[in-house]
DNA sequence: CTTTCGAGGTTCGTCAAGCGAACCCAGCAT
DNA sequence: ATGCTGGGTTCGCTTGACGAACCTCGAAAG
């Protein structure tokens, strides 16, 4: 056996996998309802709370663990005439979500909406609509699964 | 008020939401895992379980709700000399989600492990890297959500 | 023809998570 | 001193996840 093999056999050790690591930073309930606002500007508690109508423990505690993962950073601020307060900010790790916000919100405009989706995207630089795509680094555009290959790297030995 | 209004204000309706409608569909727990593992070309019920290691009931309603909403087709096979029993396959709809999948992914491999991650996407047809991207309908690349403009489309009154 | 076996579930008791309502607390305005 | 407001915490209830045990159907073995 090689030490690339496919991955349509059971050989894969699932535990491996980015996909889960990935849902158990973003994958709880409300998480990633908590970034879309944050994508559209949203960054002080009770305006997360009216947009999206989680109960405030929960909030409390996905705003927390967002912080915790460094998916958000929660920072001063003070308005004038007004004790200072927090806000939840997007960092870099956490603006590195923005294609997996995207492509979920592709999937829900092209399947669960009749025409375009309550939203539209557009490039900031020539106002064309704006989409995630699967791309090669020879710079094909990739339709689909079937013209990929999913190969398992080597384990590097710890973990 | 214009026709079409950037959402930074919290006039958007939220519930009008493509992302929340994609994850009343792939949002709940050991959903989008099992779609993973359908990728890998998973199909029966015995490998499901025992890739996720999911309790059971909670996989026969993942598999049920993904069948219900289109996204997985509940499909009779026979092995020679065996009884006849079904096998879950990929929708075209479903096959839609693996961009959301490859993005959760891609995420995970760059800030959850270090080195590449488990699992290497190649195109078939050349062999070079796979991976998402946001681009726009004029070909460029957009590199984050900083270069793109959100805006509300209008409510075609209905819904 | 009875028994066994295994895939694909269902049922059950327990325990964690999500929920809405009520409450709290610090500081600013009155 | 009284009230208001943002940002929470606490509480009781309901829903969902969990693992172990059990069920079922048809094929094959005895």
């Amino acid at each position: 056996m090689a030490t690339i093999t496919p991955v349509t056999e059971a050989t894969y050790d699932r535990s491996r996998c980015s996909v889960a690591g990935t849902l158990a930073v973003v994958g709880e309930k409300w998480s990633l309802l908590v970034l879309r606002e944050a994508f559209l500007g949203v960054r002080r508690f009770a305006d997360f709370q009216q947009a999206l109508g989680a109960p405030k423990a929960v909030l409390t505690d996905r705003l927390a663990t967002l912080v915790q993962e460094g998916v958000l950073r929660r920072e001063p601020y003070r308005v004038e005439g007004s004790r200072q307060r927090h806000e939840y900010r997007l960092t870099d790790k956490g603006r590195d979500l923005y294609p997996t916000l995207v492509a979920l919100m592709q999937w829900g405009d092209r399947y669960l909406s009749d025409g375009p989706g309550p939203l539209a995207l557009e490039h900031a630089d020539c106002g064309a609509p704006v989409r995630v795509a699967l791309v090669c680094d020879d710079g094909h555009e990739v339709p689909g699964p079937r013209e990929v290959r999913a190969q398992r790297t080597p384990d590097p030995a710890g973990r």
